[in-house]
DNA sequence: CCGCATATTATGGGATACCATAATATCAGC
DNA sequence: GCTGATATTATGGTATCCCATAATATGCGG
């Protein structure tokens, strides 16, 4: 049920202080503001959102279930830290739901969302070229969004959103290293085309290429940052 | 990290007032003492589970973030209600995460695995014969979650374990459909010999079928729920 | 200088209070 | 009996406070 099914209906005209403070720390952690690792000390964390201890331990809460923060017995909260273990099996959830995606818009030929996505495509294009990297991270997410949305899987798209966010420092690597601005976009088209032609597994394999072709990227960057410490 | 990594650890005596609320509130709603659309009353809730407020409101955004809360403006929190497509959307996930997670255990060739495996179904077998439905329930969950621990995937696991609880009121009603007690533990046994055969390929759509009899139980009966409103 | 004991501070756990507003109840007029 | 106005209650939003304990700082003796 959406604005578009009820028109009548009277909107919000605006949000709790909780659901702001919420949005504000997730996009802290998620744009490393805060680093993995790094101890939420809920006074300091008043302080900085200028809300009471109230709002910032039910917003703690949250992300805590949301699998972005820890909390350590005795030491309080910090932000979660993804092992590459546990990006790898992240990585490999994405492909096999976004694969499904892919697929059910191959199956529904609808034109509508290849030109949506072609469009979205061009934005990445561009932000590539203009060196916007976070735009560049904003719109594959929509690109993504759009393959859930439009094959009506909503539930879906909530898990791959949410355990995208624990590997978002991740993303803002792969995205920059050298000829991913030629070969994301490229693989994403490929994703368009197959979806043009009404070919299922082809649009399924080409989305779980990209996914997997980020998934080695990304598992290669952890590797040099680990460099001294594996063999 | 476990205890037999750490055996000089020493262990915290007790969970957090807190964590236990958080307990008691989730085996509630998925026990159905909570039924789906039913107002969550914060001051009710004090009462309840005799904590204060501010434990409550915590353990409300807890399950808000997993989905099994929902809240209303200006309303308040109410159980959530999942709709019969989100249903659908849930067993399409665990099928193909599942599946995932039954193909990797096949490829270990892990005796062990296939005896615990063994060992859980017939401990379903003897729910079943004393009619110990919430026993049943419970070993299944075991079952699977048997699957993503030995193959290493335990985000995976937490997903699927976070969106079943939101379909455990269907769970509890496919498993008491004629028959079931015979083909359900007949498709985990084929989930079984696939994974003793280490035949990876079978092991996957062993398991699809078990979840998707399992979605087409629950459509029927969300159907007959249904009957005066659907066609 | 190091180790141990003691003092102090930091901080999470949990409770309570107050306010504003939406929801509900009640009453009066037609 | 219905409708509109008003009063009352319910309840979520948010802030503040207190306590206990872990962590850290400090001091003293050997």
């Amino acid at each position: 049920m959406s604005v578009s099914d009820q028109p009548m209906r009277v909107l919000r005209p605006e949000k709790t202080l909780r659901e702001l403070a919420l949005e504000k720390m997730r996009d802290a952690i998620v744009n490393m503001h805060f680093r993995a690792g790094e101890r939420l000390v809920e006074r300091d964390l008043c302080d900085q959102l200028g809300v009471s201890r109230t709002i910032v331990r039910e917003v703690l809460r949250h992300l805590e279930s949301e699998g972005l923060v820890a909390i350590q017995p005795n030491r309080g909260p910090i932000v979660a830290e993804t092992t590459p273990e546990e990006a790898r099996q992240i990585y490999e959830i994405r492909g096999v739901l976004e694969g499904i995606a892919a697929k059910a818009c191959a199956a529904q030929k609808d034109p509508r969302v290849v030109a949506e996505l072609e469009r979205i495509l061009g934005g990445i294009r561009a932000s590539y070229a203009a060196n916007e990297l976070p735009a560049v991270l904003s719109a594959t997410t929509d690109f993504y969004r759009t393959l859930f949305e439009n094959s009506g899987r909503h539930v879906a798209w909530g898990i791959v959103n949410s355990i995208t966010a624990r590997i978002n420092h991740l993303r803002s690597m792969t995205i920059k290293t050298p000829d991913r601005d030629k070969q994301g976009p490229a693989q994403m088209q490929k994703i368009i085309d197959a979806i043009k032609a009404g070919d299922g597994q082809a649009a399924y394999e080409a989305a779980n290429v990209h996914v997997k072709n980020a998934a080695t990227i990304a598992e290669a960057l952890l590797a040099e940052q680990q460099g001294p410490r594996s063999g």
